[in-house]
DNA sequence: TCTGGGGTCCTAGGACCC
DNA sequence: TCTGGGGTCCTAGGACCC
């Protein structure tokens, strides 16, 4: 067994995990949902997240409606409200920093606080401090979290899922180990299947047996963050709190399964033009363009066939790279092949300039484009995602329309209109030339 | 057990240069 | 021309996460 002459606390890192978060967030939505059964995930006909008492009853993630109602026939189906989430997610965030600047917003439903030093400040202890914030975020949000406590990041991971929903769990380095024996090797926040199978070839099958490991031994077996893990588990912190809020990526995609599935040559290539939309108007918004573009298509056996473009001048354009895709569709596209989904991935993202003003080294066509984009995302914001899209995208786009799968979007979408009107769609044909 | 849609990081290996 | 050594950069693919 490895010793410790470290104190209880060398540092103090919080992990927090909103329980159930979207179903959570829908119920503090709406009060009169509390203790019934609900379920989030009706756009895509699965179950995305689901309250404890829709739990008890049999629903796991992923099931279809049609089963859910049948184990569980009082169950509440509702429709994903991702703009509601990320709101009470900002909310959650905000309640963390008033105890600590130090807050890393991993997802939108977690994220850790490094609490180290703050005992005097706020004339408790850490414990104390947890509990706090524990209840500030339940009153004021009016959902449960559960927190865990501990020296390293990957041992908080572990004392928050130690007791959930709705608990506290705090993980001292004096009796860790006792955790850590009752933690499978799978369970280790960053050990995956491959990682674990692995590790169970060789006798080791909890976070025990790995953090016995000798450290020679991991280095020599296993790669880089896995001997990180190791460290930490053992309660050296090696993985900071990294502050601030994402404000950029390094890429950015679109993907989308459809229903049939299809090999029709041109509604294909509308579901990719679509995509390649979706993604340009992320791009745009994160102020990022790429170079760099990956495509694929999904068939049926769920194989991918896949191809890069690679632009001379970044973009973030829908028109520039489907008139690329255009040009290479038929390498990947083959008319026996049954497809399900298409996406696209932009790469080696960098920023635009083009906002500050230094337009040189743009031609007069992108200059343009740019500025029709600026344009249509005032437009979109407004009235919507593709009020206005490429003639390409048509066959993606408006049969939605003919399915009645719309009037599903999350309120406040779409504020100044109602009835009809808002579901005509507007074809720019210059645009759709391209298409 | 894989349902689906986003992401990130690391490593090995090749290209190229001295 | 061969042998050997060393460094950097880029890319594909793997693994993992929510």
């Amino acid at each position: 067994m490895y010793k410790t002459e470290l104190l209880n606390f060398p540092q103090a890192i919080l992990h927090i995990d909103g329980d159930s978060f979207f179903a959570s967030c829908e119920v503090a939505k709406r009060p009169h949902l509390k203790g019934l059964p609900v379920v989030t995930g009706r756009e895509r006909g699965i179950a995305s997240a689901m309250t404890y008492e829709a739990k008890r009853m049999g629903v796991k993630r992923g099931m279809s409606i049609g089963e859910i109602k049948k184990i569980c026939p009082r169950v509440i189906i509702l429709p994903s409200d991702y703009e509601a989430y990320s709101l009470y997610s900002k909310r959650m965030y905000e309640i963390v920093k008033r105890y600590t600047p130090e807050v890393e917003e991993y997802s939108i439903d977690e994220c850790f606080a490094d609490l180290t030093g703050l005992r005097r400040l706020h004339k408790c202890s850490y414990l104390k401090m947890t509990e706090r914030i524990k209840e500030d975020l339940q009153k004021e949000l009016g959902i449960t979290f559960s927190l865990g406590l501990a020296s390293t990041k990957v041992l908080a991971k572990i004392a928050s899922k130690w007791d959930k929903p709705d608990g506290l769990t705090t993980i001292s380095l004096r009796d860790s180990l006792k955790f850590l024996r009752k933690t499978e090797i799978e369970k280790i926040w960053g050990i995956g299947q491959q990682t674990s199978a692995l590790l169970r070839k060789y006798g080791v099958r909890t976070a025990y047996d790995f953090v016995n490991m000798r450290e020679g031994e991991v280095r020599k077996l296993l790669s880089k963050p896995y001997y990180e893990i190791w460290q930490e588990l053992r309660g050296i912190s090696v993985y900071k709190v990294e502050r601030g809020e994402k404000d950029t990526y390094k890429s950015i995609s679109k993907t989308r399964t459809f229903t049939p599935p299809s090999s029709d040559r041109e509604r294909v290539f509308a579901e990719l033009s679509k995509n390649i939309e979706n993604a340009c108007i992320k791009a745009r918004r994160y102020n990022l363009k790429s170079k760099k573009i990956f495509l694929f298509l999904k068939n049926q056996e769920f194989k991918y066939r896949g191809l890069e473009i690679r632009l001379e001048r970044a973009t973030n354009t829908p028109i520039n790279i489907v008139k690329e895709t255009k040009k290479i569709f038929d390498q990947v596209f083959d008319r026996r092949d049954v497809y399900r989904a298409t996406g696209i991935v932009l790469g080696n993202l960098e920023e635009d300039l083009i906002v500050q003003e230094s337009l040189f080294g743009e031609s007069g066509k992108d200059k343009s484009y740019s500025r029709i984009y600026g344009v249509l995302d005032k437009i979109g914001e407004k009235y919507g995602k593709h009020t206005l899209y490429l003639g390409s995208s048509y066959k993606a786009i408006n049969r939605k329309q003919h399915r009645g799968e719309r009037g599903e979007r999350a309120e406040g979408m779409m504020p100044h209109f109602k009835g009809e009107n808002m579901r005509k769609r507007i074809n720019i044909p210059y645009l759709g030339e391209v298409g």
